[in-house]
DNA sequence: CCCCATGGTGTTTTT
DNA sequence: CACCATGGGG
């Protein structure tokens, strides 16, 4: 029997002894969120109950196989096998391939991924004959994001539109057009893309008795972990799964909502009570990971947070070094900075107990170049997938032909590599395979021998079946030879991709299973996971839920951190500073700030000045030490902390930004001074005077005057 | 119908 | 630079 007493703080105690009726955990950032969740999951099965009544949903697998891991130690030999984890999306797909044909899927659920999703966006444009010639017509990678917006908001287009996109609003009824097209596309395919994964569970618990009946029999004992960054429908089958009264455990930290880019809804976890009559609400505030000079610095930048989060973590570990923040020179100096500081610090750590976190995939590439050039091992999350690697996509379109064969980003791929063939010709062979048109099909093949070899593989292919493991080993032998024709320069590289593409499967016995989870989980294989004394190197979202003993925070400037795609809306720089929130929160013993005063840019390949993140300037200077790298590369104190350029700049923030909310509430700033500004459509022009405190006039040449949203323009 | 050269455009975050 | 849409030539 565990002690919870003795282990457990008198708050994390409840939240592990009530097992009955619905719970709201709020947990700060680092106040033992995972070992609560962890205990309640060991004292679920010490009270008699099977692991197999327990659902665990996360926001990784990465997340829940930690916690499964963590419990089964705690409960030895009995361990915790049975409990059912993951993210809501494999949870969702695991459950309509149950009922599939229930569903109506005749054809097989195949998921795609963002690539797919693009690419059948493009098609069905182009079958509409929609923004021909017109550059300005939203690229497939808006149209996705845009309709995919509209789906997890639950909000018309329009909405979407106006709130986001204001220089898009002309083309509402086409984007409505493509998006019709692109269901009904899916729905004749036997597609599925993320957001149908939501939608399709919510429909089969509410519309199929059986299965809501088998859900809710089988899972007693619900818990979701960042519920904070769950959205509407996820709340939902939430609450379809647990039922009136039923025994749910939300666990979540509004603090740290970081995704409402992707419709993620802090109502969520405000509403729950309501939700949920008599839910117990249990606040653990108690924060055992940071030492408190980090904590001060963190509770420093949720201060300047909009919503005030009535929240001040506090910490027993009083002793520790200050944050520093390091300036220098330039993105470059600013890696050397880094790896010095981490061959320091390596010193006193294991690599893995350090990380760098950045706020875009591409912001460490100078690092990488710096570890490269000292063999410094070091380990990436975030930035491109694993699956999304053309060679992988490759090989994984043959594997998906063999369970769907109605998958038409499948039948591009694997055709694709024959010269003479386009999309034309793929679409007239895959709806002569689907309506047996044989004769259309012999044609085809006398005329290309190459396309007769394709379809006679995935004939036998079919034929053969067997595990993935052994219909992959089929696919390599007949891929091989493409590879190295189409990749010449690197295929070695991507062959041993490949290989830890076999070591996945190899772990895999069904089919459909294999292919959810590489388009879902991105899994890892062993090796990789194995790499112990490497480095991490993470984006802030990926670095989510963990904790190092060092954190580095790098490219702390403007346009980069917050991202420049964030000036446009006082939420989203919000959203930016939770997101930096959550990075420092993240240290347990040291946070180093680094910002360079130059960074790189790549397409006029020029190093330009930078500005001081707005975050960082906002913060006391009692809550870190400054330094200063020197031309000779070295660092030295700098007395007088606050750089004069984050003050004096024109281009300073509190004075030129109005839609930013370092000020009150409503983001109605009176500008201090009236200058230049940028808008999507009319371009530059002269800010002549403001409106109602939110708008300006502006004289656009060619364009006239014009009254507009501070936030739709863009300050110089 | 497909390919390739050309020139304009613009870079987040994830399931 | 890298990506993408376009349009002329095969």
């Amino acid at each position: 029997m565990i002690d919870f007493r003795k282990e457990l703080n008198p708050a994390q105690r409840e939240a592990v002894e009530t097992l009955d009726g619905p719970v709201l955990v709020i947990a700060g950032a680092g106040s033992g969120k995972t070992r609560t969740i962890v205990y309640r999951m060991a004292n679920i099965v010490q009270q008699g109950h099977s692991p197999d009544s327990i659902l665990l949903l996360t926001f990784t697998r990465k997340a829940a196989q930690e916690m499964l891991d963590r419990a089964s130690l705690l409960l030895g030999a009995q361990g915790l096998y049975g409990v059912t984890g993951g993210t809501f999306h494999s949870f969702a797909y695991a459950w309509l391939r149950r009922y599939a044909e229930a569903m109506g899927a005749k054809n097989g659920l195949t998921v795609m991924d963002q690539s797919d999703a693009e690419g059948i966006l493009r098609d069905i444009r182009d079958d509409l004959r929609l923004g021909k010639g017109d550059r300005s017509f939203p690229k497939r990678s808006t149209l996705l994001s845009l309709i995919s917006k509209s789906r997890n908001k639950e909000m018309p287009i329009a909405d979407i539109l106006r709130g986001e996109a204001y220089h898009l609003s002309r083309y509402e009824d086409e984007i409505g057009l493509v998006a019709k097209g692109y269901e009904s596309f899916k729905t004749r395919h036997g597609l599925l893309d993320y957001d149908d994964l939501l939608f399709g569970l919510e429909r089969l618990l509410s519309d199929h008795a059986p299965a809501l009946e088998l859900a809710r029999a089988r899972y007693r004992f619900v818990m979701v972990d960042e519920f904070q960054d769950t959205n509407l429908v996820q709340a939902r089958i939430v609450r379809l799964l647990a039922g009136d009264g039923g025994n749910v455990m939300a666990v979540g930290d509004d603090a740290q909502s970081i995704y409402a880019f992707r419709g993620a809804n802090v109502h969520n976890i405000l509403d729950f009570p309501n939700q949920f009559p008599g839910a117990k609400i249990i606040r653990l505030e108690q924060n055992y990971r940071s030492a408190q000079p980090v904590l001060d610095l963190t509770n420093a930048i949720l201060e300047q947070a909009q919503l005030k989060f009535r929240k001040h973590l506090f910490s027993e570990r009083k002793d520790g070094p200050l944050p520093q923040v390091f300036r220098t020179l330039s993105d470059r100096s600013q890696a050397n900075a880094v790896v010095n500081k981490v061959l320091e610090l390596s010193k006193k750590y294991p690599l893995h107990e350090i990380a760098v976190l950045f706020r875009a995939g591409y912001h460490s590439y100078p690092v990488e170049v710096a570890l490269n050039k000292l063999g410094m091992r070091f380990q990436k999350f975030g930035g491109l997938r694993f699956s999304e690697a053309a060679h992988i996509k490759d090989v994984l379109g043959f594997m998906r032909l063999g369970q769907n064969p109605a998958d038409v980003p499948s039948w591009q791929r694997v055709l694709s590599h024959i010269k003479g063939v386009g999309p034309k010709t793929v679409g007239r062979i895959y709806e002569a395979v689907l309506a047996g048109d044989n004769a259309h099909l012999a044609g085809v093949r006398r005329r290309s021998p190459e396309i007769g070899e394709v379809l006679d593989f995935l004939d036998e292919q079919r034929a053969l079946g067997g595990t993935p493991a052994a219909m992959l080993a089929r696919v390599l032998e007949f891929y091989t030879p493409i590879l190295e024709r189409k990749y010449p320069d690197d295929y070695p590289q991507r062959r041993s991709g490949l290989e830890q593409l076999e070591r996945i499967a190899s772990q895999y016995s069904d089919l459909e299973a294999f292919l959810g989870d590489i388009s879902l989980e991105n899994p890892q294989d062993e090796d990789e996971r194995g790499k112990e004394h490497a480095l991490v190197l993470s984006t802030v979202h990926s670095s989510k839920g963990l904790e190092w003993s060092v954190v580095l925070v790098i490219d702390l400037v403007q346009d980069r951190f917050p991202s420049r795609h964030a000036l446009n809306s006082a939420d989203d720089l919000e959203e930016e500073r939770r997101l930096l929130y959550v990075a420092c929160t993240r240290a347990r013993d040291y946070l180093g700030l680094f910002v360079p005063s130059t960074v790189y840019n790549q397409y006029n390949h020029s190093s330009e000045p930078a500005l001081e993140s707005p975050f960082l300037a906002e913060l006391p200077e009692t809550v870190y030490e400054s330094w200063r790298e020197n031309f000779s590369g070295t660092m030295s104190r700098a007395r007088d902390a606050a750089p004069a350029q984050a003050l004096a700049s024109p281009r300073s923030f509190g004075a030129s930004a109005p839609a930013a909310p370092s000020a009150p509430a409503t983001g109605k700033v009176p500008p201090s001074r009236l200058g230049y500004c940028r808008h999507k459509i009319f371009g530059r022009g002269k800010i002549v005077a403001t409106v109602d405190g939110d708008k300006y006039r502006v004289n656009f040449p060619g364009f006239g005057l014009k009254v507009i949203l501070a936030n739709f323009l863009e300050l110089e």
